[in-house]
RNA sequence: GCUCCGAUAGUGUAGCACGGCCAAUCAUGUCAGACUCUCACUCUGACGACUGGGGUUCAAAUCCCCAUCGGAGCACCA
């Protein structure tokens, strides 16, 4: 078929493809798109779809992939520096590299100008009323006696607020909506507030006391950077109503806009970034790619591959109800991928010695992947380590196989006593006796951290050569080799 | 309380804009079997859903209304 007519088969694949995946998007002119985090902490799961979804869109259409860092909040969620370098290396890790890096925290002078031209044009005044207060007059869509100032008074203040002249919570500026909005939400939000906590970045410090808020910022930016289409939470969805205020105030042209509902997996449960700062500061966990976290991080280090992850979120399509997933169809993907390249070898955990009676020494010899070819040598002295867990299944009389090496008859297990039995394979053709694997006494010391345990014991040889590749240890599942010291080798558990 | 939004198998998703070809797609999962010197991979088969109720219509997963459930916003967080 293949020969007779290529094109048929390429066309019956065309036809499959668009069924799965995104939406396809109606483009008017150039696609500019950008993903636009608070670098507070390193990118998780979460950040994955954002990224992957917006950099598969730019790719398919030729468009532009803008990364934009919402750092404009110094002290309630205060940027960490490293962060920000980790975004665009996880960036890149998934194959979305932007054409453009932004930082909000070097653009405040261009917001400023924007507010001060709203302020001119009557669509935004210095409000001086305290939060609760504003609050409950708001509820009633009544205005405070700060909304009708003239712009003049409203400059001034601004200045004022600008050079410092107020404390922090004393005033804001305000966008003027509609009072009266039927939905609360969008009645006169705040666009900026005082912080006077430095901002972390040296090259911004304290500079600035007046900081924009999302909104605000992400309004002006998706302006000034030519943002044709975002796709965002739908947390954000009264975004769009509010900021178009500011679009209509300056005569400017609102990006398309998409949304999509929350995604919650299972295996992490609610975790927040702030949260797991903590925990981390606590010593719960190791670090930010410590495998129980789900930052991008972890996933990598855990040997989830950039294509499997990108397949994942790209299933997830664009829809607007809030999800929750199990991680098991990104570790299928994975799996696909991997195993035909994964080599394999023995690990056995929680190791349990066995010695062979009337066994010769003899080298076993494995093949490296049960298609692909080419085999390995373990050499095996008369004993040997099993796991734990086979080492508590055996009965007595019981005759099975260590793989690839020879075949044991259990004579007692208490103690544990096996004897040979000869090497032939009849054994499990026949017989249908198990076949366990085995390591041998003087193997290397493993460590394997998963999600949810240590598992300390003893493997083959040979894996020492595999740092940075995931493997399969038979019979246990994927790791990623993560570093060899001597004859210690730590992995990191990939999935089943 | 006010304002938005959503609802297809265990999970995720296609179909819904223009009703019939939907006894509803694909993936994952679970179970069974085949293959295999791994409990992996591969292959075969089975399981499993249109939230409920009304309405419009010859015909509704698709359109309308109500109910229920779920989510989001109403911050000087992002």
């Amino acid at each position: 078929m293949n020969k007779i007519a290529p094109e048929l088969i390429a066309e019956l694949k065309e036809k499959k493809e668009p069924e799965k995946g995104l939406p396809p998007l109606e483009i008017k002119g150039a696609l500019v798109m950008r993903f636009a985090p608070n670098p507070n902490g390193p990118p998780t799961l979460g950040s994955a779809r954002g990224i992957v979804v917006n950099s598969e869109y730019t790719k398919k259409y030729n468009g532009k992939l803008i990364i934009r860092f919402d750092d404009t909040d110094p002290a309630t969620k205060r940027p960490m520096l490293e962060a920000y370098t980790w975004y665009l290396e996880d960036c890149e890790w998934l194959g979305a590299k932007p054409d453009e890096v932004v930082i909000a925290s070097d653009r405040i002078p261009e917001y400023y100008e924007v507010a001060e031209e709203l302020i001119r044009r009557g669509g935004a005044y210095v409000c001086f009323c305290e939060q609760e207060v504003f609050k409950a007059l708001k509820d009633e869509k009544k205005a405070c006696q700060h909304r009708n100032e003239k712009p003049q008074k409203n400059l001034e203040s601004w200045k004022k607020m600008l050079e410092g002249e107020y404390k922090e919570q004393e005033a804001v500026l305000r966008i003027k909506t509609d009072i009266a909005h039927k939905d609360p939400a969008i009645r006169d939000w705040v666009a900026f507030r005082i912080i006077k906590t430095p901002h972390p970045r040296p090259e911004v410090g304290d500079k600035y006391c007046v900081w924009p808020l999302l909104d605000f910022e992400g309004a002006v930016e998706d302006h000034l950077l030519g943002t044709t289409l975002i796709i965002r939470g739908k947390d954000l969805t009264d975004s769009e109503t509010r900021q178009r205020y500011v679009y209509k105030y300056m005569g400017w042209t609102y990006p398309e806009t998409m949304h999509w509902g929350r995604v919650q997996i299972h295996e992490f449960g609610k975790l927040s970034t702030s949260g797991i700062k903590k925990a981390i500061a606590e010593g719960q966990y190791s670090g930010w790619d410590d495998p129980r976290l789900p930052t991008i991080r972890a996933i990598k280090r855990r040997g989830i591959l950039p294509e499997a992850l990108r397949k994942f979120m790209l299933d997830l399509g664009l829809g607007e109800t809030d999800i929750s997933l199990s991680l098991d169809t990104l570790y299928a993907e994975n799996r696909k991928i991997i195993d035909p390249v994964a080599n394999r070898y023995f690990f056995v955990w929680d190791p349990v010695e066995l010695e062979v009676e009337d066994a010769e020494p003899k080298i076993a010899k494995a093949p490296i992947h049960p298609t692909r070819g080419g085999l390995r040598e373990i050499p095996a002295g008369t004993t040997v380590y099993i796991t734990g867990n086979d080492a508590e299944s055996l009965k007595i009389g019981e005759r099975l196989r260590l793989k690839d090496l020879y075949n044991i008859e259990v004579t007692d297990i208490s103690p544990l006593k096996v004897k040979f039995i000869g090497t032939d394979m009849d054994l499990v053709k026949k017989e249908k006796a198990r076949i366990i694997h085995w390591a041998p006494l003087d193997g290397l010391k493993v460590r394997v951290l998963s999600p949810e345990r240590e598992f300390i014991g003893v493997g083959e040889r040979g894996m020492e050569k595999e740092v940075d590749k995931v493997v399969q240890f038979e019979r246990f599942g994927f790791v990623r080799i993560d570093s060899v010291n001597g004859d210690e080798v730590v992995a990191y558990f990939t999935h089943k």
